[in-house]
DNA sequence: TAAATAGTGTCTTTTAGACACTATCGC
DNA sequence: GCGATAGTGTCTAAAAGACACTATTTA
């Protein structure tokens, strides 16, 4: 900032200022399906509604650690792949007062998502379908496991839809994939993150060779168990840059 | 939000709220470098060093406005390439009181670039070095016209640094590159832009091909003019999604 | 041994880099 | 015609899609 003057860089007063919440977009992969966590809203506005859960940005927090902050205190998990996402400031986003909010995408392997699930009952997975989202369309459906379509409160259905957006843009050249899968996981199982991510199936032989090529998996001479065919090898992700 | 009570909704005095400002990152090319316009700071913190234009974000304005507020008010000129960056959140990233910025990508043309400084004559151009910056390490050298090496205050380094990454990351699969251009354009222009912003040579016919393959830009049938040598011809950016 | 999935081999197509070559303009 | 840049052709290498094939395990 510059080019203020001394008054308006000095008197913390002459600005009515917007409060700052922290929303977080909750993933993980249920099943075959990305799946985002979400809580029922029980008061206006948009009662009944599902929103993301979130929260207010206290003045002595950076943003990261508010998020982090709304991770434990209202999802319950302590560890989640983090990452900002985008600032959503419309005016009248909130009827109740201007809210700026500052959007984070949170990755769950499964346990998390389990763990989520326990600590925090009034949060519902809500499976995501993006078949609506293009490079400019940004249609996302929400359906609860009935079935059910759910509605989203606010600018919410953007904000999830700029994730899912987020999500295929960041699948191919980074390590965000890996963020859904414990530490050592099957190919099979990386190959289903990928198809649940980009929405359509993927050429299982190149995807293999691209995975291995990129030298970001390592086989670790293990396979899985109690599986009712042949077992596959586990992988463990090893980052190098 | 959700899951917040009703307190927390409802009595927007229950937290102190942080202001909240939009900086602008405003890039242009000149002759074959990315150059960034920086104004320099008079008062206290940072006195000397150089900064981006901002400003605060009144409680009435979203955050686009605002940031079109500033091109207008504090660059003088009301077109550009306008894309949100980052939000920058740092407890102490201004010593004087808790300030969160919206950092906004603004790409000029060259005319655009001409016009800021005639209307901005605080303004100055300094070329961006980014040969630290890589996927992981963030080092910006900032330099005059002089050659003299710009000291940057608050985060803005980070916040340029962040800028470099986000274009040379879209600069392949958007548009991004074309925001640097005029109207009309020579493929050699385009390239330019493209060396640029990804800090190497590029190879000519590759390149070529691949703009031509896109089918991002059609050729208009006219050439330069007032060249010394052989005129290019000049091709014009046409979307298609 | 049958069922089912893991994992491989190979052909084709596409895309990109290297680099020399031709074309065209002002002077 | 010379100098200099515009623009093309072609060879090669690397990457991705298609798809059939083999391998291995459980029940």
């Amino acid at each position: 900032m510059t080019e203020t003057t001394f008054l308006e860089e000095y008197d913390p007063e002459i600005y009515r200022r917007p409060s700052v919440t922290v929303d977080l977009v909750l993933l993980g992969l249920s099943g075959n399906r990305l799946t985002a966590l979400l809580g029922q809203r029980t008061e206006h506005p948009h009662a009944g509604k599902w929103a993301l859960p979130g929260g207010f940005v206290y003045i002595d927090e950076a943003l990261d650690d508010a998020a982090l902050r709304v991770l434990r205190e209202k999802v319950g998990i302590d560890h989640a792949h983090f990452e900002q996402l985008y600032t959503f400031g419309a005016v009248d986003r909130d009827p109740r007062m201007r809210i700026i909010t500052v959007a984070y995408l949170a990755l769950m392997t499964e346990a998390a998502f389990a763990d989520a699930l326990a600590h925090a009952p009034h949060l519902t997975p809500a499976s995501v379908d993006m078949s609506g989202v293009g490079v400019r369309a940004r249609a996302v459906t929400v359906v609860a496991k009935d079935g059910e379509r759910l509605s989203l409160a606010f600018d919410h259905a953007d904000i999830l839809a700029t994730a899912i957006l987020r999500l295929r843009g960041k699948l191919d050249y980074s390590d965000v994939g890996f963020a859904f899968l414990p530490p050592r996981f099957t190919l099979r199982r990386l190959q289903d993150v990928h198809e649940a991510i980009s929405g359509g199936p993927v050429n299982k032989s190149a995807f293999r060779r691209r995975m291995i090529d990129k030298g970001w998996i390592v086989p670790t001479g293990t396979r899985e168990t109690a599986t009712a065919f042949r077992p596959a090898e586990l992988f463990r992700f090893e980052r190098q840059f």
